[in-house]
DNA sequence: ATACCATTAAGTGTATACAACTTTGTAGTG
DNA sequence: CACTACAAAGTTGTATACACTTAATGGTAT
């Protein structure tokens, strides 16, 4: 059927597909999708893609007017930084729980090297440790969920890490807003660090 | 034509009558949810049913296979632990992010209405006072969403909120997860005055 | 009796058609 | 010139049909 180089289902296609172009700016903060155009443009019906607009409305990137309409999601400064808290504060939450459940030693090694390289990226300044921080977010994040061993964690911060913070370009313009941004993972770090000294 | 105010849509009807007949445990947890059959006796036809059914994934109370078909999920005792975990957290993120931004203090009269009564529920034992707590949830959960001023914890919370705590029939049977919940509702209780009083 | 394979039933994923509703553009009137 | 009423285009919500995939069933050989 279509010309996806893996087998993949057209609500699949369609939702990389969308993900990749609000990501990537190819639509106005606050344009109106149409379902038709869309479908046309991805060169698939309408049923899958409004499967995929439903999920990317649940995800925060699109938005569902009371009428029906989506629009692209504009998130503020404000957002980024909520976003931003909520993450990190449920990244505390699961290094409690893995401390709490306890975890082998090996493991724990295995989290130290992340850590160690995140610092890394952390101490030094610009958007290149940005783009570094990106590239070691994911590791960390599968080593926190598999060590709190907890579903409903690993839900919220897949749900969470989902958000656009990866994406500076179209998300993070300002420079205080890394900085901060940077502060706060500083923060964070320590803050695992320490709980994961206690045990 | 959509409107939520009042059932009209075909997805929110089958939204309902599904979270309905789960949480109220129609379904043997782990059972197979077959897309005609239910159309069937929902009198829809299977698109609005393919919506609410991918909603209610999202939600958390349908599980997705591999191969597409659908399952009610079913919760441990330990998943609702940390749930219960979860929602706390995140509430004491909101506290703080209100207590940080300001709140008035007609505003904080009125949640301190709120925590009081939530208080009495919580002093009394046994499941009337459990029940009692479900009532008063709402209000509670409402007004610090509206203290924190932020769109993206007030998501988070109402996700969190959405996952079947509130049904102690189906979810919560035996004693020592409501004895500990309550405890866990004292401490974010005690947490929360703790951080409005520091204003 | 059990394991294995062919056949059949059931189910999901997708496309298309149609009806109801929103929005927009337009003409008419005070 | 502003404002209302109306008409027409566009868009969403829902139903139905069909292809393809997955689970179930029965029959046969070991």
């Amino acid at each position: 059927m279509s010309s996806a180089l893996r087998g993949k289902s057209q609500v699949e296609h369609a939702l990389s597909e969308m993900r990749g172009m609000i990501l990537a700016g190819s639509f106005a903060p606050g344009e109106h999708l149409s379902e038709p155009l869309l479908a046309e443009r991805l060169d698939i019906s309408r049923t899958p893609l409004r499967e995929a607009l439903s999920r990317l409305v649940q995800e925060g990137l699109v938005d569902r007017l009371d009428s029906g309409r989506c629009q692209v999601s504009s998130y503020s400064a404000q957002d980024i930084m909520d976003a931003i808290e909520v993450r990190g504060t449920i990244e505390g939450l699961a290094a409690r729980l893995a401390a709490e459940r306890g975890v082998s030693a090996e493991k724990l090694a295995e989290c130290r090297n992340i850590l160690v390289a995140l610092d890394q990226a952390v101490g030094d300044g610009g958007n290149v440790a940005f783009n570094a921080y990106v590239r070691l977010n994911a590791p960390f994040h599968r080593w926190l969920v598999e060590a709190a061993g907890s579903a409903i964690v690993a839900r919220q911060v897949e749900r969470i890490s989902r958000m656009p913070l990866a994406s500076p370009s179209a998300f993070l313009d300002g420079q205080q807003d890394i900085s901060a941004f940077r502060s706060t993972l500083v923060m964070a770090q320590q803050q695992h660090l320490a709980i994961f000294e206690s045990i």
